[in-house]
DNA sequence: ACAGGTACCTTGTAATGCAAGGTAATATTG
DNA sequence: CAATATTACCTTGCATTACAAGGTACCTGT
């Protein structure tokens, strides 16, 4: 058993959620997100970042635009529709609540009169 | 596309890493691990519980013995073996890790001079 | 025209949480 | 004692998504 399969295992959804923080600060085409993504030091491939677009777009929570590039093929911007806003306010919570129950698992033993 | 669908993919790998921080704390059987799961807001079922306890312990993170029950039948008691509580330091920081890079990429917009 | 760089795309696989159904041991009740 | 209830453990199929690997297409420079 490997870690590195529990880490991909954590990132399933955590990925989704990290991308439409970045699209919901602006406009954005897929390189960009992946540049934001790896500097946070989440590496992810496109493999991963092109059918998870296509999946938030399809459910209507990204629309995009194609604009042309000066420096080679042109790009795909997105940006979040208004569901799409409202889709990552939950998540939101959905995220602050699954940490802060993490953490009281794992923080339990720390916090002995807490019972 | 539903919210649950995304919590549900944050849980995965996150319930391998809690349920190991349970058991390293003493010797526990698995409705146990539900109770206490449940008390930090974290419910599981049953079906997902076993086939994860069997694979931990089929990888050798996990021991488990028999203990007769004065209220029904027989409980299986699982504790970490040695190279189980390795593997749970690394998830540690693991997890540390993607809390860390998470917070990075949805906090960006709150510290605007960090680039 | 060709090569290189850049951008987008698709498919199959591995892994795991959930849903649903089940077996088995023990305690309690009639 | 037999039947029922409670408790504990188990399995299987499905849905979903990150990854790996391979691919197409557009633009620029030589």
């Amino acid at each position: 058993m490997k870690v590195q399969n529990t880490q991909v295992q954590m990132r399933k959804g955590i990925l989704e959620f990290c991308i439409l923080h970045i699209i919901s600060r602006g406009e954005v085409y897929a390189t960009d997100v992946i540049g934001e993504l790896t500097e946070a030091r989440i590496v992810i491939v496109e493999g991963t970042l092109y059918p998870l677009l296509t999946r938030l777009r399809k459910a209507g929570l990204l629309d995009y635009k194609w604009v042309e590039s000066s420096s080679g093929p042109p790009r795909k911007y997105y940006k979040l529709t208004a569901s799409g806003a409202r889709f990552l306010e939950k998540l939101n919570q959905t995220w602050s609540e699954l940490v802060e129950s993490t953490q009281m698992v794992i923080q339990k033993d720390k916090n002995a009169p807490m019972a």
